[in-house]
Order: structure tokens, then C-alpha cells, then sequence
DNA sequence: TCTGGGGTCCTAGGACCC
DNA sequence: TCTGGGGTCCTAGGACCC
């Protein structure tokens, strides 16, 4: 039976700002970085037929597209759809497995369908998939303004591929049994698992079409690309998919990471953004009431090479001072000359345990103890070494004193307000708007919601005491 | 105005243990 | 005591996905 669909919602990002946002609808919308380095994270269809898309450098989007809406994004906003949506898709299974914000696998068999699909035949069983599928995308519609295309199959696989199929605003269903001659034709590219490294070993091999992968058999691909990818692609190629539809998985990594518009090629400077860094990572892991024992500093340099340095504890840490102080030991270990384009914190072998689990917490508190000991002791070491009369960490001592502000070198003048193209405002006198620009001490806000017509334009001063941020509205009224 | 941010999985070598 | 073999952990890098 083919009861797994895959859900792949329509250019989401750029659908979402186009819902919430009358005079955009029909134009080319993109959204993503905005900064001197950004880059695409989704162009609406209209955006797509100038030729830009995902991971576009933003520069090359503009060069393109220069009349296309640029807008940075609104994750809060995109999460509360997603939410809605994932909702719905509860409804029919509690087999719901979400792979990002707008796509997911459901399996229809554990849910209340199941039943009647086992009952069915073939013939029928399809019939109903397709049913539920039609009934799925019309209240994905009428919930929240928006299409999604819908895969139907008998694995995760086919079902993904059905639902590229189907895009957009479409619903495809590979029946069992055709798997193969639905594959056959495709470009290896099609295939899940199949990026521009593998395309390119296997191009040279004469390998072009899933065909050609069947063709070859699973021996020749393990020699092309190993073990494990090798006879993972030939399964695919021939169909052959058994994984099962796994909800909520726990994630096993936290990181946070920062591209700077301009290199840093300061020492103190990439120590202090490594601390920054740092205390964001620290915050997602108490979110996510989680610890780690494997801290890793990511580093990409001036020339886009890219480098990892990471340090096992012998306990699982939430706290901010020792993952602080371990990634800029890392860091002193890096070549950095040429200058820092990255720097990222990241935090692995993840334990369940926060810090209000009081009896796991003293236990790691003897370890952590230990464990910055020998710290201090080798951050000793590496700071005489580089000769900074810094606040070194006593291997005794009270608390260390916030580092940034020992430093002091971020002390920012008064906040100016700062409007990002997309972001949700009010007016006292106008209402609710978005922020179109703003350059030069002023602020263009175009006053919509996602139910009015599209809306005028009026320009302020950027600190106009009447203009605020606003929380994003709900697509649907 | 060349190349984001947050993840997953795999490989391979060396350390270490039995 | 001229050289084993397997298992596990750690580290680093790379491919891939959305």
C-alpha cells in the first residue's frame, strides 16, 4: 500500500511573505541574507523563472532580479505556520517525521486510516491515499493561506520523489510495483543522497541515470564511493527503501555559527566573537534542556578553507564558562593570518540533563571541577605563550569577570534602531505595516496585512516614536 | 559585492585496551 | 619481544540536505 506521504511545501519562505503581504503576491520575492555575504534561501516562483535560487550568492539574486522584493527572513512567523501545518498533518498519523520547517513524512497506516487502507485493495487503497492527500492540501489551504505538493507512495524514497513531481501545488502518487519505472529515466542528481561531488565520480564512471546505477550493480558503486554510500545508492536506484517513518527525533548536535561582513584578523577580536559565540550556544542548549561532552570551534579563513578543532570532556556540560573557555582554547590553536571570514561553536555527544537536574548536576559539577583545572592550567600556558595581559583564569578564584567586558571593546553607542526589509511594525496612527527599506535616517513602511488590499507607502525617520516592531499577524483571520 | 546557517551521516587514522 | 587482530573512542574532514 502506498501509505507514506511526503509534504513539501511551495517555496515556503517566499510564500509565506507573499501571504502576508498583499502588494507582493505575483512579484518576484527572495528571501534570505541581506548582507554583503548573504545568500538565498528561497525564491518565490516568479523570482525562479529569472533564474535565481537556493544558495545563490544575494548579489548575483540582485544582478538577476533587481526589481524582486529582498527580504530578510521572519523565522518566528515561519515557524507558527509550520506549526499549523505540522498540526494537520498529525491529524492523520501519529507517525509524523518533520525534516524541516515546511517538509515532512507521515505514515498513514499507523493513524486512523490505517484500517481502512489494510482492508482495501490496491485499487481502492490508492484511491484513498489520494483522497486523504486532495483532503490534506485543502486544509493546508484553508488554514494558512498557502500550497503544498503532496508525495504518495510505499517508501520514504518514492514518496519523495512523487512529491518533487508534484510540484508545485500538486499531489502525485507512484503506485507499488512502478517504483522502477519511475526511477529508471531520472538523473542520478533526482536521487536522494546525490550531490555535485558524487554526480561528478559518478559522470566519469559513465554512470548518468538512475538505469545506469541499477546497471552497474552494487559491487562497482561501493568501489566508486565506499561502503556505505555505494550500497545505499544501489538500493535506491533499484527502489528499494525500508526505512521507516521515525518521529521526534532527538537532535545530537546544538551549534550556532557567524559569518562577518569583513574578516576579522584580530586575536582579541575573534576570541571575543568566539565567547559570544559561545553564550548563544549555551542558551539553544539550555532551550533544548540538553548538555554536551564534545566541544567543537568551526573556523572558515579569508580563503573559504574551512577547520574544526574539537575537545572531548569526560562529563556533559551546560555551562557557559567551561564551553566558553574550552572553543577559545581551540581557537588559539588556529592558524588564523589572512584573516577569519567564520567562527562557529558547536556542542556533540549530547546528554539529557539540565541544570535543574539537581542530582546529575552535582555529579558533573566534580568532574567540570576537574576539568577546569586543567583548563586554567593550559589556557595559562597558551596565553603566556602569546604574551596578552589578559585576565588570565586562576585555577582557584571567584568567578571570572565577563570577559567582553574586561575587554570593553563592544561597548555600543546608544541603540539605533535598526529596520530589516520584511520585519512586522506598527503605527500608532497608521497601524500594522512592513519595513519595504530604509537607508539614510529613514524608514519606508508599506501598511498591509495578509487580509487588505495592498497597501500604500509612507516614509519616516528611522527613530520615528510612533513606529515599532510588531509581532508577525496570522496568515488566515 | 562569491559562496548562510543548522543539521546528519560516513570515513579514516591513531590511541588504547584486551 | 620481529610484530596479531578486534573493538571502541577521539579527532578531522567531507558530502549532503533543507
Amino acid at each position: 500500500m502506498p501509505s507514506i506521504i511526503h509534504l513539501d511545501m511551495d517555496a515556503f519562505f517566499a510564500a509565506v511573505e507573499q501571504a502576508a503581504k498583499p502588494s507582493l503576491r505575483g512579484k518576484p520575492v527572495v528571501v534570505g541574507g541581506l548582507g554583503g555575504r548573504g545568500v538565498v534561501s528561497t525564491a518565490s516562483y516568479e523570482a525562479r523563472r529569472f533564474g535565481v535560487h537556493s544558495a545563490m550568492p544575494m548579489a548575483q539574486a540582485r544582478r538577476l532580479c533587481p526589481n524582486a522584493a529582498f527580504l530578510a527572513g521572519r523565522f518566528p512567523a515561519y515557524r507558527e505556520v509550520s506549526d499549523i501545518v505540522m498540526g494537520l498533518l498529525r491529524e492523520l498519523s501519529p507517525l509524523v517525521e518533520p525534516l524541516s520547517l515546511d517538509e515532512a513524512f507521515v505514515d498513514l497506516e499507523a493513524g486512523p486510516y490505517g484500517p481502512a487502507l489494510a482492508a482495501a485493495g490496491p485499487q481502492e487503497g490508492a484511491q484513498l491515499v489520494l483522497a486523504i492527500a486532495e483532503d490534506l492540501r485543502a486544509d493546508i489551504e484553508a488554514r494558512t493561506a498557502l500550497t503544498g505538493s503532496v508525495g504518495a507512495a510505499g517508501s520514504k524514497l518514492m514518496a519523495k520523489i512523487a512529491s518533487e513531481q508534484a510540484k508545485p501545488d500538486g499531489l502525485v502518487l507512484i503506485g507499488i510495483g512502478s517504483e522502477r519505472a519511475v526511477l529508471s529515466p531520472l538523473p542520478v542528481r533526482a536521487l536522494p543522497g546525490v550531490g555535485p561531488a558524487t554526480e561528478q565520480v559518478l559522470r566519469r564512471a559513465g554512470l548518468l541515470t538512475v538505469a545506469d546505477l541499477a546497471a552497474a550493480g552494487e559491487g562497482e558503486l561501493v568501489q566508486l564511493l565506499g561502503r556505505a554510500h555505494g550500497a545505499g545508492l544501489y538500493a535506491t536506484s533499484i527502489g528499494l527503501d525500508e526505512r521507516p517513518v521515525v518521529p521526534d527525533r532527538d537532535a545530537k548536535s546544538v551549534s550556532v555559527e557567524d559569518t562577518f561582513e569583513v574578516d576579522l584578523a584580530d586575536r582579541d577580536h575573534i576570541l571575543h566573537q568566539v565567547d559570544v559565540l559561545a553564550a548563544r550556544c549555551v542558551q539553544r542548549l539550555h532551550t533544548a534542556g540538553r548538555s554536551g561532552r564534545t566541544i567543537v570551534l568551526k573556523v572558515r579563513r579569508f580563503d573559504f578553507s574551512t577547520l574544526t578543532r574539537s575537545e572531548t570532556l569526560r562529563a556533559p556540560t551546560d555551562d557557559e564558562a567551561v564551553i566558553a573557555e574550552t572553543a577559545r582554547r581551540l581557537a588559539a590553536q588556529v592558524d588564523t593570518t589572512g584573516g577569519v571570514r567564520l567562527l562557529g561553536v558547536g556542542v556533540s555527544q549530547l546528554a539529557d540533563y539540565t541544570q535543574e537536574d539537581l542530582f546529575a548536576q552535582a555529579a558533573a559539577e566534580a568532574q567540570a571541577e576537574a576539568e577546569a583545572e586543567a583548563q586554567a592550567q593550559a589556557a595559562a600556558r597558551a596565553e603566556a605563550a602569546v604574551e596578552e595581559g589578559e585576565t588570565a583564569t586562576g585555577s582557584e578564584g571567584p568567578p571570572e569577570p565577563e570577559p567582553t567586558a574586561v575587554r570593553g571593546e563592544d561597548v555600543e553607542p546608544p541603540a539605533i534602531r535598526h529596520w530589516r526589509p520584511g520585519q512586522d511594525v506598527t503605527h500608532a496612527q497608521y497601524g500594522p505595516g512592513w519595513v519595504q527599506g530604509s537607508g539614510v535616517g529613514r524608514v519606508t513602511v508599506r501598511f498591509e496585512t495578509p487580509y487588505s488590499l495592498p497597501g500604500r507607502v509612507r516614509t519616516f525617520a528611522i527613530d520615528d516614536p510612533e513606529l515599532e516592531p510588531a509581532d508577525p499577524l496570522p496568515l488566515r483571520a
